[in-house]
Parts: structure tokens; C-alpha cells; sequence
DNA sequence: AATGAGATCAACCGCCAGCGT
DNA sequence: CACGCTGGCGGTTGATCTCAT
């Protein structure tokens, strides 16, 4: 048996949104918050996929989105988080306020993988580019893969490990500001409820407390040859 | 002015994790 | 435990823009 589709596939619209939807997904939102995707289409008369309403307020409409060009700040530290976390592009958000994930994506395939080559960086190794392939098995051995937790691919399991590599220091109050939300940018109250649930997803289970990335950047900042 | 190549980025697709039943 | 549903994620596509010729 096949998977069921999210929509209704005849009856929904695809490709550029045009104004007067994006107004519609507007209003609805402010008037109704951010809730359940799948029926947000219907309720405020959009013949879209609830998918694709919440992608076009995630990496467009919502109101705490900077836009704009990349500062050089900006650059350096999604590189870093790159070199700690890799593809993760939704965690990389969660550390630049305005950012999103679909955006950071963009900006890494179309500038920052030539800035890292024109530096003679492997973009995806994050080390010089002639000895990739040596050292990657290095730099396998020095995060230590072998005990990753299984699928590493799991955040919350990915982040732990990468907590004990580290031993960083737990800094609860991290993610509770609101600038370090995850591509939600999420301010009222009740949206602030669906942040606690986040939140509790990416906690270290043993602690409950949060991991501060910004200590991961301090060890890469001091170890410049890596980047 | 025309056009082709390359760059950019919004949007889609398929997969997966988490949750409720 | 198994299953279905939903939200979220990363990879990819394709339309549009920009620039060189």
C-alpha cells in the first residue's frame, strides 16, 4: 500500500505563490496562529498543500525574517556550525536569528562552498582540500564516529553525541531566547508552548539542559587551521 | 538588441521521527 | 507492538534573473 498523499492533489495549486494567497496564509496566521497545516488550507481558502503553506510562511512570510544579504559574520559562523554539525541546516537556522533553514541552504550551495574552495577548503570536510582524503579518516577518529549512537542521523541522539565528544557545558537559558528559535520565529504565548515542545525534542536527556553551541565555536575559533 | 550560460532562490518531493490510537 | 497521521527536514528542481559575448 502506497503512502497517502499529504493533499488532494487535483485540487490544489502549485508553484509561485501569488499575492492575494499569500495574503490569505497572512491573515489566517495572525488572526489564527500557526496550527494544524493540514486543515489551514481549507480554513482559510487556499487550494494549496498544507506543506507548501507552511514552507511559504516559514521561508517568506513570517514577519521576523531579515532578508537581505549575508553579513560576513554571518558567513563565518554558518561555516563553523557547518563544520561542527554539517547538513543540518535547520539547527544552523536555529543559531541566526532572520535565517532559515531553506535559506541558509541556498546561500552554502551557491557562495560559501566557493568561498571555502577559493580558501582551499573541502567544503564538506572543512580541511584543506589536498589532504581531504587522508585526513578524513583523521577527523573521523578524532570525533570518534566509531560510538555514535545508531542512526546518527537522529538529532537528539546526534546532538548528544556530539555533546559528549565535546563535553560541552549545559547553558540552559540558550534556547530560550527568542532569537534562537528554529525557523520559527515563534513570539505569542501559545505559539511559545509549541517552542516548550520543541525545545523538550532536542534536549540532552540527561540533564534536560541545552546545548550551547556558541562553546562549540569558541573550540573551532581557537583552533584556526581548521578553518 | 539578441541570446546563451551561469547564478540565484522559491518551491516541491520523498523520507523519517514522533505521537496518538 | 503495529499502524496511520502529521510536521519537519534535506536534497533537488526549475523558473527567473544577471551578465558576458
Amino acid at each position: 500500500m502506497g503512502r497517502s498523499p499529504c493533499c488532494e492533489k487535483a485540487h490544489t495549486n502549485k508553484g509561485a505563490w501569488t499575492k492575494d494567497e499569500d495574503q490569505r496564509l497572512v491573515d489566517y496566521i495572525r488572526l489564527h496562529g500557526e496550527g494544524c497545516w493540514r486543515s489551514l488550507p481549507k480554513a482559510a481558502g487556499l487550494r494549496r498543500c498544507g506543506k507548501s503553506c507552511r514552507l511559504r510562511w516559514i521561508n517568506y512570510l513570517r514577519p521576523d525574517l531579515k532578508r537581505g544579504n549575508f553579513t560576513e559574520e554571518e558567513d563565518e559562523l554558518i561555516i563553523k556550525l557547518h563544520g561542527l554539525l554539517g547538513n543540518k541546516w535547520s539547527l544552523i537556522a536555529g543559531r541566526l536569528p532572520g535565517r532559515t533553514d531553506n535559506e541558509i541552504k541556498n546561500y552554502w550551495n551557491t557562495h560559501i562552498k566557493r568561498k571555502l574552495i577559493s580558501r582551499g577548503i573541502d567544503p564538506q570536510t572543512h580541511l584543506p582540500l589536498n589532504e581531504t582524503t587522508t585526513n578524513t579518516v583523521k577527523a573521523t577518529m578524532e570525533l570518534d564516529f566509531r560510538n555514535a549512537p545508531k542512526p546518527v542521523s537522529k538529532p537528539s541522539f546526534y546532538l548528544d553525541f556530539i555533546y559528549n565528544q565535546f563535553q560541552f557545558k549545559p547553558n540552559a537559558d540558550s534556547l530560550d531566547e527568542p532569537n534562537c528559535t528554529a525557523s520559527s520565529g515563534m513570539t505569542t504565548e501559545e505559539e511559545q508552548q509549541q517552542l516548550q515542545k520543541k525545545k523538550k525534542k532536542h534536549d540532552h536527556p540527561s540533564n534536560g539542559q541545552e546545548l550551547n553551541l556558541e562553546l562549540s565555536i569558541g573550540i573551532h575559533s581557537a583552533d584556526s587551521s581548521r578553518v
